[in-house]
DNA sequence: GCAAATATTTAGGGTAGCCTAAATATTAAT
DNA sequence: ATTAATATTTAGGCTACCCTAAATATTTGC
């Protein structure tokens, strides 16, 4: 079993590769500043991944995921995901508040816990702050769902979830005729209130506000 | 922050010091082998605990747990049996799983989660071993529930928790007329199945079979 | 009360992390 | 192309744990 210091890096590794260094190795110099640490432990920690497989590691270059390393990322992106969901809407923390705690329970190590946590939260596919949950196979859809507010004025796009499950926003919702998967697409903003007016389904047109648009996610078309 | 291993040192030094060394300091050999490491380590760390004063330690004759040293070792119990509770009741884990996966959840650091999954679980008082949950104060009674099979005939005692509220359980005792608080004595033991014979609020006469006893815990009363 | 058994501590050593400062590689700039 | 700036690694040292083996206390049995 991993140390916690060790999932530390991995999961720093994942995020930055996946982030600015798209796919490429990550330099010492960006996971040290990451995790807040001298470059010296980072670069002593890369020879120690690397004798464990967790990274390809070209001294002078920076570390990159083995297929190993990968694994052990996206369960741990998998169950810090899911204690989010967990501590939003089962204990009703607020989405700022659940972050620091995740990062403490994302280390627990029981597959078994995973798996049922996963089922009693209802295999969700979001987390509180509109990021993919990866399934128990570690697939994860590659980029970061968007809040509808972020759409551009003519874009075609699918509701792929909401960040306030908790709320009244799902009758409200449902009101309107907007579900997951609806196609929708922005026809104009308001002034004023900046309140989005939305084509539904290509055809029906309902109009939504600001805050309620805020917690919708989408995923355009392509 | 105490680190994972001084939590599980002072734990340990209090559930040894409660049990065989009832409020006597807790002799290098017995915590050694109760944590499976050698005693020279546990000397070191002696040395260690004194330092931090989480207990008084007199070479020679062990360490007992300072006011500072029993606040978390409590507070370490409370949490470990209010994740057991989640674990059974809401994740439908069996009895005999819990442990193992409580022993990680304990080490979480947040007063605020600990709190909102105390109020989630609606303050449960025993954990699904029978053992009672230390209150937010770090109270605890001193004694173990006992299951109603282990009360002796004639003796009066009171209901104080189920061992499994996920089942049909609650509903059969509810249509038994029995509750939390409600005070019982065992009349008789049927032959061949080991039904009991109870005796509720001194005057109802109810019969309850050996299997439904087995989960009912009970307090004698004093 | 003293030898033998047992309990405890000390000595010496190991690993995983972390650090700063010095040395070395790489990249950028003139 | 050489120097200057920057990135990276190495050297040397620290703490928290852990270990085995040796030394020292304490207890126990006659």
């Amino acid at each position: 079993m991993p140390s916690q210091s060790i999932e530390d890096y991995i999961k720093a590794i994942w995020t930055l590769s996946e982030g600015q260094h798209d796919g490429h190795a990550v330099p010492t110099n960006a996971l040290a500043s990451h995790l807040m640490t001298s470059q010296a432990s980072v670069s002593e920690m890369y020879k120690r991944l690397a004798e464990k497989d967790f990274i390809d590691y070209v001294p002078y270059q920076g570390g990159l995921l083995s297929s190993k390393g990968r694994q052990l990322a996206v369960s741990l992106i998998r169950k810090h995901r899911l204690w989010e969901v967990f501590l939003h809407e089962k204990l009703g923390f607020g989405w700022e508040e659940v972050h620091d705690i995740a990062e403490q329970l994302e280390h627990i190590n029981s597959q078994e816990l995973t798996e049922r946590l996963d089922a009693f939260l209802d295999h969700p596919s979001i987390d509180p702050h509109g990021d993919y949950i990866p399934d128990a196979e570690g697939n994860i859809p590659k980029q970061r769902a968007k809040p509808l507010v972020d759409l551009t004025i003519g874009t075609y796009a699918q509701v792929v979830g909401v960040l306030d499950s908790n709320s009244k926003l799902l009758s409200l919702l449902s009101q309107k005729g907007i579900a997951l998967g609806t196609p929708l697409c922005i026809q104009s903003i308001l002034p004023f209130d900046d309140s989005r007016v939305l084509t539904l389904n290509e055809d029906q047109s309902v109009e939504l506000s600001y805050k309620a648009c805020e917690l919708i996610l989408i995923q355009e078309n392509r």
